[in-house]
This record gives structure tokens, sequence and C-alpha cells, in this order.
DNA sequence: AATGAATGAGCCTTCATTCAT
DNA sequence: CATGAATGAAGGCTCATTCAT
């Protein structure tokens, strides 16, 4: 029986569509799944979505909608604080917020490897993060600093390949790793921060 | 009646396999078009190999198998050579390697990073590279430095993290990056290799 | 609220419906498709039409009426004029009509052979062109005549099988036809008519 | 359960189709239904034929080949008997034979119709049907008489729309006619034989 | 060693239709 | 008069896998 607000139920759609993709990735969900878990008809799915990988879109957009808000908001926590320690926080709060995220942030990576994909989330993403990190902290770090690079793609390679890319393969791999390796999460994060001052944060450290 | 040496279509069922997994990922394939590229029969497949999954596993280790062989003539060359440019040189090396195996480079991060996936291919990939630096040029360069590691793990931390998974994403992202930001691949491979000793081996090098 | 008159609107669905229905046939034609060309809501069509068939009967007799007009006006012309020449024309007119109406001719045809079909369509059309040639043009020309069928359905039979049909036929098949056998149209028309003379209308000329 | 002789699944699945297509038509037909009636899985069906469309095809195919026998043998049958009872006999086993099969001629023509259908089904019938009535009966009586037609294309013009198409019409719509107009189908058969002879026939005749 | 045949489970999608508003 | 939302029922097709030979 229909007639609710078809809003709630799109919105629901997308929620639950985050779950199982989170849960089981993107081919390992079926439509089936979503429309049971919605409590919904299959056809009611296809009638707020065009495709199964419309959903997909709607639900990755969605995140990097939420994820914006928070690095604002991190972003300004830090106003007037821009040493090492409050650079690490935010890092921490980046590492959080996606950890919630992991399964997503696979996904996300996945996607963006198939030759054919075009979705180019990734790079959205990382846009997001690092123009912040140029915008908010980046500057205040380097402001009285010569800055290293020559253009800004060499900064950008940089920061993505050195910054971000570190970042979320810790986030998606960090389970597997400490299970492999044997070592335990909390002093893995340890680690990773400290490995991450060393190498990347070390053009931005004052000298 | 068999119609040729076993050994022969196991191997030709690997060399297909690998062929296809990289050109279309490993979903994106089927037993169907393997079969049908060997000019042999699905069931044959099936005799060679318990499930698509073992073939994928094959395919991996025999990856593994190549990789070990390149990196060990690399260190080689590197023995009587150990400055800074040779690191340079190792790091041009295992890249250029990996880019002609790109496809499949992307399989095994895709692979690892589902979360029923228990190979941990990515890991023992990164074994082999973080090993032979450890053993081979990293033990020479630092013989004398302070080490700055307390651990173990925090040195594979490091390694693996800032070392380790940027040069793989850095090859399998190289094209769509040069696309989405409109950048020439000589300038990018420039540009990486300079934040590449920036970030990661400002560690290494000699103060 | 009502958005425009009634009235409209399901003209408007009429008016599109045969548009698609031409194009694309009955079943290639999804309620979806129509509304979406009439600007509408899928709802509103089934307010206007109690099903999908509906439509499509109404298309049909809308056509039957259009077709009514003329051939009454062809009819007319005649009148004073029943010699070989003006049933060459009549026939042509004939033709021509139904060649701008091609693809529902299809569609009649095609529903017709559908076996749950009770709309009789073709027969109530093949009526309304054999009547009046019964009534006009065929009672003129063999008033005098010795009149070749005993019975009305041995008559009707003949004007169905050998007049009606193969005209019909010549009109939704001639493209296909002259691709086929690689004939231009203007020759086959030519041809056509030669042969409808030659055949059916041999029994209605006068000896 | 598998593994008996794969010919006589794929002839028993061609056997259903022909029987199902012929009651509820191509698109009425389901590839379910087809399976369940053969009592093997869908998958099987896949496994024999490409698509759906494919299966139609060999239906067709295999009927025109049958009907290429049926006509050999009328052929000989009235070698030596060219007169006009030997050709009501011809034209009758003819229509007794499709008869069986009307509702694949109704998909044969159904199919033609259809604007993108590439199918052709319809002419290649035709050729089968006129090229033998051209070498076979009508040589024979035409042997001493002046050629009605100036060429081949108007001979087929002639043949195919005043010749063939009342034919394959009259099996189709034969029930329907009979229904609508209210008249046996014994008288009808009778009265289409006739009609058949006063106006297709009419050039064949000997003066 | 190799194969033809078969299968079960599932997948994405479409469509005509209905109902509360 | 008109619509947004929802649905049930199918439908065509794919795929990894198995088994008898």
């Amino acid at each position: 029986m229909p007639k609710t607000n078809g809003y709630i139920t799109k919105e629901n759609i997308l929620k639950i569509s985050e779950k199982l993709f989170s849960e089981k990735g993107y081919d390992g969900t079926s439509v089936d799944e979503i429309a049971n878990l919605c409590k919904i008809n299959k056809a009611t799915v296809y009638y707020h979505f065009k495709s199964k990988e419309q959903i997909l879109n709607s639900v990755m957009h969605s995140i990097l909608d939420e994820a914006k808000k928070i690095v604002n908001i991190s972003i300004d926590e830090m106003h007037n604080n821009s040493d090492v320690k409050s650079i690490r926080s935010y890092i921490e709060a980046l590492i959080n917020f996606m950890t919630n995220k992991k399964k997503l942030v696979s996904i996300i990576i996945m996607e963006s490897l198939k030759s054919k994909n075009k979705l180019d989330l990734l790079f959205k993403c990382a846009d997001l993060i690092i123009d912040h990190e140029n915008d908010g902290v980046y500057q205040k770090l380097n402001k009285h600093d010569e800055f290293p690079f020559n253009n800004k793609n060499e900064y950008l390679v940089y920061e993505f390949f050195t910054g971000f890319i570190p970042i979320i393969m810790y986030i998606v791999l960090e389970d597997k790793w400490s299970e492999y390796y044997n070592c335990k999460k909390e002093k893995m994060i340890e680690y990773f921060i400290e490995a991450f001052e060393r190498s990347h944060m070390s053009v931005h450290k004052e000298k």
C-alpha cells in the first residue's frame, strides 16, 4: 500500500542502499535486497531511480555533501590554531568521518579503478579535501615560508598522492593490515599519524 | 582423449585470463569468455581450476613471481651504486615494471578492498618490495644513520602507506589523473618522483 | 485542479498515441511514452481511458471515421464519371489515402491477426470500402450486366480477398517489397494497378 | 538431470516453441513457458539458442524446409496433369499445409509488417511458392500462350499480390471471417477457390 | 585430458494498472 | 481534472558450476 510521502521513500532507499553497499559492495547488493529492506516493491525503486547505477551515484554524492560539512566544521574549529596539534586533530577528524563510511570509500576507489568508469568521484573527493586544506590549513602554515612548488599541478600531485591517497588507503586497509601484520589498531593509527607527519607533513611544517 | 599436453592448456588459460582480467576486471570477465578465447570447452577450465577465483589466485601469484625476478634484478643493479640517483632509478624501474601490469595492479587493489577477500596479495606484494628495500637498499643507506623507527610495525606502516601505496596508486591512476587535471604525463611522473622524494624519501636520505 | 480542458487532453492523447502506434506498433509503445510525449501524468491517461487497449480502439475508430469521409468524397467525384479511368483513379485515391496511414493499416492488420482480438476492425474497414464500392461504383457498372455471384457471401469473399486484401497488403509491404526485389516504387505502383485490373477488376469490367 | 542427447533437446525446444508460438504468438510466449513445457531449465534453452528471437528464426526456417517438401510433392503429382482440376488441387494442398501452421503464418506476416524487422521471411516464402509455380505449374499452363508480362518484376507483383497474398490471408483470416460474416467454412473455401480462379487464375487459364 | 549438455539461482528492468489526494 | 506514488507480475538473460561420457 502506497501513498506516503515520496520524498521519504526516496531518502529511505538512499539510506538503505548506503548501508547495503557499505556492507556488501555495489555488485554484491541486488535491487531486490534494497527493495525488501525498504519494505517497498522493487518497481518503486525504479520509480525513484532510473537504474541501480543511479542509486550508487546518488549515494556517493550525498556522502560528498556530508563530507563537505564535516570538513568545514573542522576547518572552522582550528581557525586560530594552526599548530601541529590542530593539524593532527584535523586529520584525525577526517579519518574518523571516513572510517564510518569505510566501505563506501572502498567503492569509490574500486569504481575509480575500473577503466571504463567515468565517475571521477575519487578526484572530486580529493578536490574537496585538498582545496580546503589549501585555503584553510595549508595557507596558514606556509604564510611566511617559501612555497616549495612551482605550479598548481606539482602541488596537486604532492597533495593527492602523498597526502590524500595514504589517508584513504589507510582507512580502507586498516583492518586487514592490522590482522595481517598482527598489529593493534590503536598502535597503528599512532604509527600512521607519525608516518604521515614524517613524510607528507614534513613539507608543511615550519622549519 | 587428451588433445594436447595438459600443462600447455593450463598455462594458456592463465595467459588468457591475465589478459581478460586486465582488460575487463575480474567480475567483468566470464568463464565462458576465457574458454572461448582459449578455444577450449568451459568444462576444461574447471578441470584445471577448481573455480574462477582460483584462476584469479593463480594469475596473481604468477605475477608475484614475475615481480620477484624484476625486483631482484633491480636490486642487483643498485648494489654497487647506492646513491640517491640510483634510488631514483630503482623507483623508476619499479614504476616501469608495474605500469606494464597496470591493470593487474588495479585488480590486486580492487580485490584487496573486497571485505571477504582473504588473499592478502596486496600485502604480499608490499612485503616483497619493502623487504627487498629493507634488506638491500635501505640497510645500506642507513647503515650509519640513526634509525628513526622504534619497531618493525612502525617501520612497516611507514613504508607501506607512505611508500608502497603512493607508488601503486600513482601507477593505476596516472591516466585518469592526467586527464581529469589536464596534466601531461611526462610532467606528472616528474612531479611524482619529486613528491615521493620530498615526502617518503626524506627519511631515507642522508642529512 | 483541472489544468486544461479535459477534451483537449483526451484528443491529445489520441493524437500522440496514433503517432506512436504508427511508429513503433502497439506492443512497442508504452503508456509511459504516451504520457511523456503528452506532457501529462501517466495516471491522467488512465483517467481518460480505461486501458491501453481502449486507446488503440479509439485510435482505430477515429481512423475509420476519417476513412469514411475520404471514401465518400471519392465516390461523389466518381458519380458522373463511372468509366474505367475513374475506377483506376478511385483505386489510386484509396491507395493514396491509406499510404498516409500506412503504419496504422499495419496495426489494424497485425491486431486482426492476433487470435484473441475481437475488434474486427479489419472487417469493418473492408465493409466500409466494399459497401461503398457496392452501392456506388459497382452497382452502376453492373446494372445491366449479368451479376456473376450467387449470393452475398460469395460476392464478399471475392471483394475482400481479391480486392481489399491485395490493396492494403500492397500499401503496407510496398517499401519492403521494392527493397527486397530491387524494384523502383514508381514502377511497382504501375505494375500493381495493372495486376489489380487484370485479376480483381476483370470481373467488374464491361465485356 | 542432464546428459541426454543434445540434438534431441534442441529439436524438442523447436517443437514446443512452434506449438507455443502457434497458440499464443511470439510476444505471448515466454522463454519460461518453453522451458517448462520441455521440462528443462531455462538456461538450457539459452545454451541451445542465443536468444528468443533466434528460436523464432529456427522455427520459421524449419517450416520453410517442410513447406518446400510439400510443394515439391504436389508439383510432382501434377506433372502430367496441368489442367484446371490439378491446379485446384495444388492450391488446396497448399492451403491445407498452411492451415496447420496458421498461427505461424500469422507470425510471419506480423513480423514482416514491423518496420524495423529484417527477417524477409514472407518474401522467402513467396519465392518458394511462386518460383515453383513458375517452373512447375505456370510454365506448363502458358507453354503455348502469349506471356502477358513484360518483365520479371511485373510478373512477380502479379503473383505476389494477387496470388500469394490472397491465399495466405485467406488462411489466417478464415476463422474470423466466417464468424464475422456468419458463413460456414465449407462454403467459404469453395467461394474462395472460385474467387481465386476468377481473379488471379484468369491470367493463367487458357483462353 | 577434455567435452557437450544441463542447471539453479539470481539479476536488472519494464509495464499496465491502481489509489489516495 | 489531474497527479505522484506505488505495485504485482513477468520477462529476457547471464553466470559459475557440475556431471556423464
